[in-house]
DNA sequence: ATGGACAATGTTTTT
DNA sequence: CATTGTCCAT
């Protein structure tokens, strides 16, 4: 096969591995999604492997996407059959085939994220529990940590009263989503791992199966995944999975790095190969990467280096604050394009937090420059295409209570929250869900149980489940556009929305939006539909046909390259975030989340710092990131000095486990606090108002009675402490 | 049952 | 500051 000469030789050994598990280390820019995609080609092409024995899978679907299409590219027809998808796509697949080995129906929904906060909320209310004391957000994290670990209610460990709670809410959670037909995205892990647990012959058939099984962004994986794959490995033990610990940022969502050493453990004859050599940005961009990486302890050494020249200086911008930030940032853009020095697709402007997106938004939009911003739930998030998607999922699965809790009365038809909850009641009375007894309602059934509901409300409620029915029976029958617009149609959705208002048309634009998307569904169903809508991630929204600057936060800009990048908001606090300062296991994953950010950029990176950021409204000064301090001075080029930089590290220097602590260590302790009292020899008694440590020296603000406030070095004022 | 007004409360990252 | 939720008046 030809195409291996456009290898390196790293590379064609990776591809070329034979059986056995493999692992293959991948710095940034290594050419791993050539590796995978030539290596599936090999196995079908040459060594006669037929597409259906293999699996392939990814985290996001534009991967998979971009996979397939490279795979396409290579093979043609011959890749048919493969299996080629994300995790959690892949899983969902599994369970409604196996669906009579689970607790749920194979029509299940997959809820998102607002879903399962629902759903922890009711069980909270269920549980008689305060919301105020027991946070969703807080509750629902617990319940996905222990999801990720594989932990079923039962076995959820108890230490504190804390987790005592959190089990009792975890149970009722699970009962209420099994009530509903319905699955969280933690559960289409864990119900796969599980089943090919517990379940042998299912195990058996698709480890027979599966011959050959490829991971990609294995430091990604949780002990769900992990889990799952090595069930899915075990007959055949062919499994090559790559990967890179320098770029692992998903450890809050239980992504465990060491995966990749426990992987060496399990597999002890692992083949181990490492690609360092760097395609895609110019060699002071990665001696940056590199400096900044390298300060992170216990990690393997990569040493990135590339043929594509030592590029430009990194630029280190500093502005006054987050507003001028933005707009220096698409000055910069709108003169390089004008100077044709690049094209406005070619940049990508990256941040740490979402709400940062904001100020570049008004500053792209006052220029009135187009740009392009990663973000799913911007869509999927809005109410009407949350509505209208709860229609069809209500359709699909009448037995889901949250999709019916949310359009029961949306719009309004006389279904407030006493008659939800009479459904409620009398629906569990007699063992139906609420949505099966609207059905009974609806279809003419309802005298049977006219008693229940009063006059009104029985009305209300058996016009709408003569709808519902009218929905559920087309649900088989036709497309899900055709469904959609009957919805729309029936319940007036449009006269609902649309009020006459900018904000109506916008929201009608939206819901106009969604069936665009669900028109693409022709050959597939709406149980697909669905289940697409449920797993699009924020990066799957990215479109790259548009020649516009893309905004995105670090972590949606893992596995994507620019030739132009701005890494904004670099204050301590922001990267690395203040929710990280106490915990050295997170700070070292912001370090990671830095070096992705940096080892994006081809040919030019700048790095940008507002000396004040606004928060809740005030501007307060912040300290710039620490981990711009590890940045050898060389490498940079300083713009827009607005104060005197804190020195950066006077030159490259490989002492990775001699932290940048001496700065620490070295401090002076303030010697002076507020409140005491001091002797000045012109000025008589003082008290001291406050002090801090700048540079080698305290400074001490004192006031001295019929003089006034004196700010004083303590090194040359000879002050004396008075007890 | 519905909608408006005010209060509280909160900001990490997302399949 | 901006969103979200809760309470109250219609």
């Amino acid at each position: 096969m030809d195409f291996l000469a456009e290898l390196n030789p790293q590379q064609q050994s990776a591809v070329m591995a034979g059986e056995g598990p493999v692992l293959v280390l991948a710095g940034p820019g290594s050419g791993k999604t050539r590796v995978l995609t030539q290596r599936i080609a090999y196995l079908i092409g040459a060594v006669g492997i037929r597409p259906y024995n293999i699996l392939a899978v990814t985290f996001t679907n534009k991967a998979a996407r971009e996979m397939e299409s490279r795979v396409q590219d290579l093979l043609g027809a011959r890749a048919h059959g493969l299996t080629l998808g994300t995790f959690h796509a892949t899983c969902a697949r599994i369970l409604r085939r196996e669906a009579e080995h689970l607790p749920f129906k194979s029509n299940f929904v997959i809820f998102d994220s607002d879903d399962q906060l629902g759903v922890v909320k009711q069980a909270l209310v269920d549980l008689n529990l305060d919301p105020k004391r027991y946070t969703p957000q807080a509750i629902h994290a617990s319940i996905s940590n222990a999801k990720n670990d594989l932990r079923l209610p039962d076995a959820y460990p108890v230490q504190t009263y804390r987790d005592e709670v959190v089990k009792r809410v975890y149970t009722r959670y699970q009962e209420l989503l099994l009530v509903s037909n319905g699955v969280d995205f933690d559960d289409l892990l864990l119900w796969t791992a599980y089943l090919l647990e517990e379940v042998p012959t299912v195990r058996e058939k698709y480890a027979r199966r599966y011959e050959h099984i490829l991971v990609d962004e294995f430091q990604d994986t949780n002990l769900a995944q992990y889990t799952l794959i090595r069930h899915l490995a075990s007959v055949h033990k062919n499994i090559f999975v790559v990967g890179d610990s320098d770029q692992s940022i998903y450890a809050w969502r239980g992504a465990d790095y060491r995966n990749v050493m426990r992987f060496e453990q399990d597999y002890p004859k692992a083949q181990v190969i490492l690609l360092e050599q760097n395609y895609r940005s110019m060699q002071s961009i990665l001696n940056v990467a590199m400096a900044v990486i390298d300060r992170n302890p216990y990690r393997t050494v990569k040493r990135l280096f590339t043929q594509r020249g030592s590029g430009e200086k990194i630029v280190l911008h500093e502005t006054y604050d987050d507003r001028e930030e933005a707009v220096y940032v698409v000055d910069m853009i709108a003169s390089l394009v004008g100077r044709q020095q690049a094209r406005p697709g070619d940049f990508a402007i990256m941040y740490r937090t979402n709400a940062q997106s904001r100020l570049l938004e008004e500053a792209f939009l006052h220029r009135n420059l187009p740009y392009k911003l990663v973000g799913a739930q911007r869509f999927y998030g809005r109410r009407e295409v949350k509505d209208v998607i709860a229609y069809l999922r209500l359709a699909h699965n009448p037995a889901d209570e949250i999709s019916l809790s949310r359009v029961i009365n949306a719009p309004a038809r006389g279904i407030g929250n006493k008659s939800l909850l009479a459904l409620r009641t009398h629906a569990q009375k007699i063992h139906l869900s609420s949505g099966e007894l609207l059905l009974e309602l609806g279809q003419g059934g309802g005298s049977a149980h006219a008693g229940a509901f009063a006059g009104r409300t029985h009305a209300s409620l058996t016009t709408f489940g003569a709808l519902l029915a009218g929905w559920r029976a087309m649900v088989a029958e036709v497309p899900p556009l055709v469904l959609m617009d009957r919805i729309l149609e029936d319940v007036g959705y449009r006269n609902y929305l649309d009020d006459g208002t900018e904000e109506g048309r916008e929201r009608w634009g939206n819901v106009m939006e969604l069936r665009r998307l669900a028109a693409e569904y022709i050959e597939h169903d709406l149980a697909a539909f669905l289940e697409d809508v449920a797993l699009v991630s924020d990066q799957d929204t990215l479109e790259d046909s548009v020649n516009v600057p893309t905004l995105l936060t670090l972590h949606a800009a893992k596995g994507l390259e620019f030739p132009v990048v701005f890494i904004v908001g670099l204050n301590d606090g922001t990267l690395p975030h203040v929710r990280s300062f106490d915990d050295p296991e997170a700070m070292q994953e912001e370090r990671r989340l830095f070096y992705v950010g940096i080892t994006r950029a081809k040919d030019r990176l700048y790095l940008v710092i507002p000396l004040n950021r606004s928060a809740y409204g005030y501007s307060e000064p912040t300290e710039e990131s620490r981990f711009l301090k590890d940045i050898p001075v060389d490498l940079v080029e300083e713009e827009g000095q607005l104060r005197r930089r804190s020195p950066l590290a006077s030159s490259y220097r490989h002492d990775r486990w001699e932290s940048p602590a001496p700065a620490a260590t070295r401090a002076l302790q303030p010697q002076y606090s507020p409140g005491s009292r001091v002797q000045h020899p012109v000025w008589g008694e003082g008290m001291v108002l406050s002090s801090r440590i700048q540079d080698d020296d305290e400074i001490v603000d004192v006031f001295f009675a019929g003089v006034g406030m004196k700010r004083l070095a303590a090194s040359l004022a000879r002050l004396q402490l008075k007890t």
